[in-house]
Order: C-alpha cells, then structure tokens, then sequence
RNA sequence: GCCGCCUUAGCUCAGUCGGUAGAGCAUCUCACUCGUAAUGAGAAGGUCGUCGGUUCGAUUCCGACAGGCGGCUCCA
C-alpha cells in the first residue's frame, strides 16, 4: 500500500514544525511550495514514519519532511480525497447510497457503492460534473477521532463501514483497500466543511491523509464503472464501484488519458481485425480463435523459431494427442482440482474421455515408455501442446485469454542434483528467447506454496523445491518479485515478468519445480549404482501460450512487426502499370530468397497503394517507375516514411534479405546503413 | 460464474417516438496511367445476433439464449 510505503530517498532535509503551530505555516516558513505538482500535499513525521495532513498541528515540536505531490505517496493521497469527493457526490446525487470503500489504486482510485440501482454512463457524468463543483468549492477536510462506539452511531445508516469497524486494526485481508478507512488503532473521521460558513457537508469513516482543500485536486476525471464483491469474495453481495484517475497536474492526467488511447490503438483485438491476422467466430465457440493466412505467418514463423531454439537447447521434439481417459488425469492429480476448468467429460466404450487441460501427463507417459537411465538425463521433452480449458463466460479475453490454446510445453527430466543447473539453463534460455522477440525487459516472479489445503508435498520438499527456484532466479540479477500462495498445487514456480513497448506487464514464461508428479506416475531410472531413483521434473513454458504471445507481441509492436516476422515482408507499387512486369521480376528475386512479397497490381492510384501498404505496416515498400525501370533499380520506402531512392534491384534484393535474415526488431529506416548481403 | 452495458452491410457507425433501413471505408465494374499516406463515376452488398412474446404490423417494446465490451472472482 503506497500510503505507507517506506521514506523515499529524494525526500529533502527535515522541517522543524514548533508545538502547537500547522505543518502547512512551518512549511510555507521553511518556503516548501505548497502548489503545483512539487508541492508538498501533506507532511511525513520523521519520528514515527506516519503521513499527517497539512493542517496537522503537533502537540510537541516535531520534525516533518513535505511529501509533494508529483510522488507515488503525493498521488496516492490526492487519488484518495478524490475517491471521497466521488462519494460526497454519490451521496448528493443518490441520496440513500451505502458506502463500501473507496481507496487509490495504481493510475487512479475506486470507490465502492451500494446504490438503489447501478449506475449508467449518463451517471458517470453527471457525478463528474457534480465533483468538479465540490472541487471549485474548496471545501476543507477535517480530521476528528472518534470512539468505536460513537462511530457506530454515527454511522449506523452505512453498513458496510460498520462492517469495517468491527475490523479495524486486523491483518490486511479485511478487505483490499479497507486499510485506507480503518488502518489505525484510533478511529478517525473526515468532514468535509463549507470555507466560507464553516458548515459540516459531508463526512466519511477515513483513516486519511488528505489534502487540505478538494479545490487541491489538481485533475481527474471518472473512467468506467463495475461490479466488485464486497470484500473480494464471489459469497458476498456485489458491489458498484465506480473507477477514477486523479493527477499532480493536468499534464500528467493528459499524458495519462493519451497512454490509455495509445492502448486502446495497440489493441490486439483491433488490430487482428484490421490486419487480417485473425478472428473468433461464434460458430465454433467463445475463446476460440481461427489464424488467417497473415496471422498464420506470424504464428508460424514464431514456432518454427522456437522450434529450432529448442532443439538446439537440447529438447526433444514430442507429440500427444488432445484428449485422454480420465484416469491420467486422476494419476496426475489434476482433477481433483481443476475438473470444474475442464470441458466436461465424453462418455464412450464404457470410458471418459476429457479434453486436455495439460500436457505434462502425456509427457510422463513418454517418460515411462521405457526403462530409463541416469546416462540420459537431463531428459527434455518439448512439443506445441494444444489444451482446451473450460474459462468462465466472464474471463475470455481476446487472445490473452482463450478456451483453446497452445503452449510451447516442455518437461526436463533431471536427477535431483541436476536440477538447480537445468533451471539455470531453462531461465537463461527463455530469456534469450523473450529478447529474440524484442522483449527485453522484464522481472522475474517467485510463486510459493501457500496456506489453504491445495498444495500437495511435504514441508521440506517445498522448501527444496522454492530454495532451488530462488537461487537461480537470484542468479539473474533480475528483479525478484515474491507471490506467496501463487504456486501450482504441485510445486512452486518462476515466471517471467515482461514489460512491452508502453510499459505494460504480461506474464510470459513460467518455470516450475515438480516433485509430485514423478511421484505420482512412479516414474524412475537406473542410477549409476543400479539403484532405481526417482527424477524431477520441470515444466517450463516459454511463451506460456502461443495464442497470449501472439497478442502481446502485436500489441508490443502495435501490428509493425519486426521484418522477420511480418506477413508481408515486401510490397512492390508501380508508379504506372508499365512497371508492373518489371516489379514482378524483382519479387520472382525476393521470392526465390525466401521473402514474403508481394506486386499491388490494382487500379489504385500510387498514392494510394502507398497508403495502403502504410497501413499495413509493411516494412518495405519498393517503388519503381519509369526512371527506376531504366536504371534497373527500386526505390525503397521504410515504415517511417523515410526513403532510399535508385537502388539497384541485385542490391536491394541483398539489403531486404540480410534485414530479415538478422532477425532485427527494429525498423528498417533510410538512416540504417543497410550492408549488402 | 456474477453485475452493468452493447449486438444494424466485410469494417466503423447513423437511423426508425412500432409501418421491414442509410453513410464512410472495404469489395466489384468502368474511366484515368499519375514518383512517396485517400483520382473520379457507377454497381453490388443487410430476413437490423437467435428464438419466443405483445401487436393488424416488431429491426424498434418485453423475455430467454448466444456473442461481445468493462470490471469482480478466477487463471494448472
């Protein structure tokens, strides 16, 4: 939680703040500016850590350092008076609403509600406009502590806050975000007064900081509203929460509302409409995805890539089929947690029969084929593993979150004193590969088993299991992230973090130590003693799914994807039809080296074909009219517009299949020094 | 699965206070032959998501279902 997030270390030198006089007079003393996005919105007290607000006035005197308002606190603050002035004007223009909680979150805040109806679009307006009136008021936010017992009869109208007051002080699983109401031992309220008369407009239940004024909300506007549960669980009446984002400055709301925009640009969703790349049709079923041809060289070209990285790695290509008897999955273990995301079972021959969740059980089956010895381990078994899982109506999600999908599955199968240098391995390898696709930017993610009843193994085999995960993820030098509770019922796991082009996370690759497994399905090989002993398994995923891979790239790369990639690599424009037979015999020249082109023979005007080919991001056009002809050379035009005129056709030819050859992620561009085969 | 919203031509969207519909782009045809992001003209294209109900009459109102969108919950 950023509001009680440890001092940052910009934090400048310490203010002395006499007894009895505000932070806000002894920071305008010390000429700490109170305004604009490096004012300081509230106050921290050295001593003991706390965030107090500005109007604050300590009994003793007292050391504060000014916590402005262009910071991760200073914004957390000024999202949180905004989610209050939402629920004053919930409260003005739906009078009777129950208030849940309403804390910042990452870019913005929430607050919950519990209104006569829920709430429209034609609503979201009419509350923003109703905030923007509060914030001109300038009304004042005004601490006041308060006994539990007077609390509750203050609120005794408002539910849910009474709810929260039964929970104050406990662990943070009272709710998410309920910290920002009751996080302290000492109840307190904030009362929102009228400037001029003094007068109590509105009040809430509030742990606070605030800032002083909601005229010092400097901007925000509302985003959308949702269902939420109260208190997170499915078990408890839905709530609707209305979502907002709050700023410093009306500059970084701006830049803020642009980055969403830019988002909804690079949605792949968008873009695999437009680019032809592929579709969903409700025919087949919801989350499940066809590839047209230009998504199909993408996807291809991904595979065959990967498929030979991992052949080079030391895997060996394997195949299963899609669906199996119920009993693999009971050896497994997986149906006793995971049959309700499994398509329901096929009766027949007296059998069921279910699709797929998973491919590891297949993989064991391999394993144990044969007799096995220590001579072949590591053992590594690879394949592009279609699974089919049974996603809730609610979560499918374009091609990040399907129904049918195909992960890059891989099993290693390694003495216990082996494994820590196959994770090793296994992380350095799907890092390599993140990065061949331009992704080079990422965090890693320690899953650890957690407290409830799904987790199989003993104590000691997990912490084997999570201490080997850790130190090669500490070998990284990455940023290790801890997710307690996240790990697979069988074994904890590591997963790759990567950040795109926006800044955005997705969850890629995933590593996973497993001990139950090979347990389970008694799989074995002959030591070097003669000994039979039991291997360990890891399943590793590089892409997680081919499918989730294929949208985070397109959004990464916003549809221009890297040359390599591209489904059309080339297209050729004739500046008149008389060029057409000579653009032809240039793209007989690419084809024959493997590209993928293409000659826009149609009756569109030049212009227009350039425009075309813009728009579908194709990284280089090669223009040729009469002067070109006659030169026997092309012209290139890259994805920037940028132009590189006269070529000769032999050496274009070389520059295109060097660039796509090196498998550069970057755009071509005229400014590139293209060297010739 | 839950809550809310949405579904009209291939795509993006108008529209009908209940009398079976329109634009731009894309497609096709014709003319134009042009040097770096839209040449012009014309044509074709929709049982208005599906199934029921109300009605003389439903794309429009009501209901169910399907699909989508935003969240929540979930995500091996």
């Amino acid at each position: 939680m950023l509001v009680s997030a440890p001092p940052s270390p910009s934090t400048a030198a310490p203010i002395r703040v006499p007894a009895g006089t505000t932070a806000q007079q002894a920071l305008k003393d010390a000429g700490v500016p109170l305004k604009g996005p490096d004012g300081a919105v509230v106050v921290r007290d050295v001593a003991s850590g706390d965030l107090k607000d500005l109007v604050w006035a300590p009994d003793t005197e007292t050391e504060v350092e000014p916590v402005v308002a262009a910071s991760p606190e200073g914004r957390s603050v000024i999202r949180h008076s905004t989610a209050h002035v939402l629920a004053q004007a919930v409260q003005d223009l739906f009078p009777g609403t129950r208030l849940g909680i309403g804390p910042p979150v990452e870019n913005g805040f929430y607050y919950d509600f519990d209104p006569e109806r829920p709430f429209t679009p034609e609503d979201l307006k009419a509350l923003e406009k109703r905030m923007q009136e509060i914030v001109k008021q300038g009304q004042h936010f005004s601490r006041r502590e308060i006994s539990d017992d007077d609390a509750r009869a203050e609120l005794a109208h408002e539910p849910y806050k009474l709810e929260l007051i039964g929970l104050k002080g406990g662990p943070d699983e009272a709710a998410e975000g309920a910290g920002v109401e009751v996080g302290g031992a000492q109840l307190t309220m904030y009362d929102n007064r009228d400037p001029r008369t003094g007068d109590l407009v509105w009040t809430d239940l509030c742990r606070g900081p605030h800032l002083p004024r909601t005229s010092t909300i400097p901007a925000f506007s509302l985003t959308r509203t949702a269902a939420a549960y109260w208190r997170g669980s499915e078990k408890n009446p839905q709530l609707q929460r209305v979502y907002g984002t709050a700023w410093e400055s009306k500059d970084a709301h701006k830049a803020y509302l642009e980055h969403l925009a830019e988002a909804e640009r690079r949605d792949h969703r968008r873009l695999g409409v437009e680019l032809d790349l592929f579709s969903f049709p409700d025919e087949i079923g919801s989350g499940l995805a066809v590839f047209h041809p230009k998504g199909g060289v993408v996807k291809r070209e991904m595979e065959d890539y990967v498929r030979r990285r991992h052949l080079e790695e030391g895997f060996q290509y394997v195949g299963t089929p899609h669906i199996s008897k119920r009993g693999l999955f009971e050896t497994s273990g997986h149906l006793p947690y995971y049959e309700e995301t499994m398509f329901p079972a096929m009766e027949l021959e007296n059998s069921e029969y279910f699709l797929k969740a998973m491919n590891c059980p297949m993989h064991n089956l391999i394993f144990r084929s044969r007799g096995r010895s220590y001579r072949e381990l590591p053992l590594r078994f690879f394949e592009f593993g279609s699974v089919y899982r049974y996603e809730k109506s609610g979560v499918v999600h374009g091609l990040t979150r399907v129904r049918g999908l195909t992960q890059d599955d891989s099993h290693s199968y390694v003495t216990p004193e082996q494994a820590p240098g196959e994770i090793r391995h296994l992380l350095s390898f799907v890092l390599g590969l993140l990065s061949d696709f331009g992704l080079d930017d990422y965090y890693l993610e320690l899953s650890t088993r957690g407290d409830s009843d799904k987790f199989i193994g003993s104590d000691e085999q997990w912490a084997v299991a999570t201490a080997v995960l850790e130190e090669a993820a500490r070998g990284t030098g990455l940023e290790l992230v801890p997710d307690p509770g996240g790990a697979a019922y069988y074994g904890p796991k590591i997963s790759v973090q990567a950040r795109d082009a926006i800044g955005r996370t997705w969850q890629m690759s995933t590593i996973q130590y497993d001990f139950n497994q090979p347990a389970r399905f008694g799989l074995e090989y002959s030591a070097a003693d003669g000994t039979r002993q039991q291997p360990v398994m890891i399943h590793s995923a590089k892409f997680g799914s081919i499918e989730r891979f294929f949208g985070v790239l397109t959004e990464h790369y916003a549809g221009a994807f890297p040359a390599w990639l591209a489904p059309v690599q080339v297209v050729g424009i004739p500046v008149t039809d008389e060029q057409v037979p000579y653009l032809a015999d240039v793209a007989l020249l690419l084809r024959a080296r493997g590209i993928r082109v293409e000659v826009d023979d149609s009756d569109d005007r030049m212009q227009k074909k350039i425009r075309t080919a813009s728009k579908q991001k194709v990284p280089f056009v090669l223009i040729a009219g009469a002067t070109d002809a006659e030169a026997g050379a092309v012209s290139f035009r890259y994805r920037d517009g940028s132009q590189h005129n006269g070529v000769p056709v032999a050496d274009a030819v070389e520059q295109v299949v060097a660039w796509v050859a090196a498998r550069h992620n970057a755009d071509p561009a005229a400014e590139i020094p293209q060297v010739a085969g």
